[in-house]
DNA sequence: AACAATACCGAAACCGGTTTCGAAATGTTT
DNA sequence: AAACATTTCGAAACCGGTTTCGGTATTGTT
């Protein structure tokens, strides 16, 4: 029935049930001597050091988290707020984004709460409660916008907070970034050297800085490549795969489509693929696109979603590098870290079937 | 620069910063008295209770939620433990369970504590710490085992907990589920009804329950339906895609391969698409697939894939109920609850190319 | 007007720890 | 051996709330 692995010696005490005071009587110390001892404090004999923690693991004394937090004023804990999910979440960021959290967090005994945000009250309302009601000493924010209420919230309030992607107000507080300027401009140079003139591009929403960072890289190359840049050929998207298809329409009903489309993340592609099959354009053959995040589904579509991808396992960790630095000292000044992306080729780009590229060489 | 809005008739406060004997001291009380009025206790006049909240509005006083939990003895914490992530995460079931449970848990005050597992210790162990640290007071446990560790460690502790998912000892817990038997019976009618006789079925590992009784629904219905059974149709799998594709490939190199794969979830089923078209299979032409889960990307993919779905919004939500009920009185009858799934036709599935339902009408 | 009942609030213990301060015990120096 | 240092621990305050208990002040009854 018990199959728990006891302690040699000792019967099996139900765990949570003794206290730092009923340690304290066993041995015949008080409460603070216990606690003192146990924390390593100096003034401790290392006789009664080793009496105290010998008693604690055999009783299996672990303190209560709460107690010590409340003495200690701080809550040793870190709060995430989702996002309201959007209706069609083909992302598997956020999952994978709150395992490498947690996991960091825990190196520095610091706990994750999740919260999750009601679409029906204002963005900053589940922040404000739970600055409010000191529940958490900091907060990992995620999917930044350029004006983010709960960055403004945040940095009047004076509280502690790291980002995932950069604001307006980036040089106030800690971020950490990828570098998608940069790697749009690798997808772009890639799918140039391919013999792509024509590239489309399907951004997310204004609000969002990181895909307005990727439109930046994507004609920042064009230029560098002196390739014209024609505006039909840039349009807006929502990071959805609904707001993909769209896109994907209006570029490739027109007159003149373009042989490649570049899109501000996966889902967004992968939108852009299934109206490109729908209006006939063959993958790579007619059409080659990319996208960005690296989901793992990318693998099991056909043809395999070629995308920029980064770690993030690495976001996770270095993000909670930057929130315990700020925790331990809160003036230091802001730091951020931009990490940058790679791209990954699977299958969905390729050389233009037809290629025309008489602007080449007055470039070069 | 201060774009809060901050009461009319109050300079802003810096929030969190007055304490309850701040209170009472303005208001000439004690802490006592404040307390008592604040949380609605008969013995205080309605004059000094409005006294009491006034003040405590004004003074935008939220109490801290540790001395609170303290004083209480008790977290309003629910732990969720993320299971190690698979190398290929391909669903994004758990962020949005995560955003379920957490939604619900916070009308009922509780908060959601999200820890990792660490892959090199015992499945046990997170939990463990977390009871002995007395920092949740119940777990929310998901993707059971039938023989699951967790389980049995927390019946054992007494415990309260409600797994998704039943387990070879769910007579002794409370725990919610979708009734994948039912589902398959459903599917596998579906794919008969359309004139398919040799039907294969990807399972999840042995340890899986869940996927067990889908394989008992897969099996019931072949049986009722008088079709005889194919042990070599019948592949073990592992819920990934590459589990998927090595079963498919197992499956479709047989000298008669299957018309109609089933698989154990969306992940394995878009393996076994991608190795279908790889064996140069057309779907849903010469096979049709079927997969569970219902993820949004199963719409992106070309056929749409065609899967059983259920709501993890009411999932999150019942088992949420259920551990609250169990919270409030720890002495009550063990309850549960089964969901069942819904056949979401995409059109990864159609009629067999080649009909041949001889066997059918001795049946009928 | 005297008494009992009730309404209302203060005092204090408590939750389970941490940390400061001072005193006792021990050790060292002259 | 006296004076001074140092080690080691106890006592008590504290973190910020909740809750029990008992004592006035007020009201209601005769």
């Amino acid at each position: 029935m018990n199959d728990m692995k006891a302690g040699p010696e000792e019967e099996w005490v139900k765990s949570g049930e003794v206290r730092i005071s009923d340690l304290a009587a066993e041995l015949g110390l008080t409460k603070g001597t216990v606690s003192r001892a146990l924390n390593g404090y100096e003034d401790i004999s290392k006789k009664t050091r080793k009496r105290v923690m010998e008693a604690a693991t055999k009783r299996g004394y672990v303190p209560t988290t709460q107690a010590r937090r409340l003495a200690m004023g701080l809550t040793e804990t870190i709060g995430l707020v989702l996002p309201p999910m959007p209706s069609q979440p083909v992302n598997t960021f956020v999952s994978e984004f709150i395992n490498s959290v947690s996991a960091a967090l825990h190196l520095h005994g610091y706990d994750l709460l999740v919260h999750s945000a009601n679409s029906e009250e204002s963005e900053v309302e589940p922040y404000r409660r739970l600055v409010q009601s000191r529940k958490v000493d900091g907060f990992i924010i995620f999917r930044t916008n350029e004006k983010d209420p709960r960055v403004n919230y945040l940095l009047n309030e004076g509280f502690p907070f790291v980002t995932h992607g950069r604001t307006a107000r980036m040089a106030e507080h800690d971020w950490f970034d990828i570098d998608g300027e940069k790697a749009f401009r690798d997808a772009t140079s890639h799918l140039i050297k391919l013999g792509h003139q024509r590239i489309g591009f399907v951004g997310g929403g204004k609000e969002f800085f990181s895909a307005q960072l990727r439109l930046k890289g994507f004609r920042a190359m064009l230029e560098e490549c002196c390739l014209e840049k024609v505006p039909s050929l840039e349009q807006p998207g929502d990071l959805t795969g609904q707001g993909g298809e769209i896109a994907a329409q209006n570029l490739l009903k027109q007159t003149r489509p373009p042989t490649a489309i570049l899109c501000a993340n996966d889902a967004t592609a992968l939108g852009v693929m299934k109206a490109a099959r729908e209006l006939g354009f063959n993958i790579p053959e007619e059409l080659s696109v990319i996208g960005y995040d690296g989901i793992a589904l990318g693998t099991y579509i056909d043809p395999p979603l070629t995308t920029l991808t980064f770690s993030i396992e690495e976001s996770g960790k270095e993000m909670v590098n930057l929130l315990m630095r700020r925790l331990k000292n809160p003036d230091l000044p802001v730091i951020s870290k931009l990490a940058s992306a790679i791209l990954k080729l699977r299958g969905s780009e390729g050389p233009p079937s037809s290629i025309q590229n008489k602007n080449m060489e007055n470039c070069l």
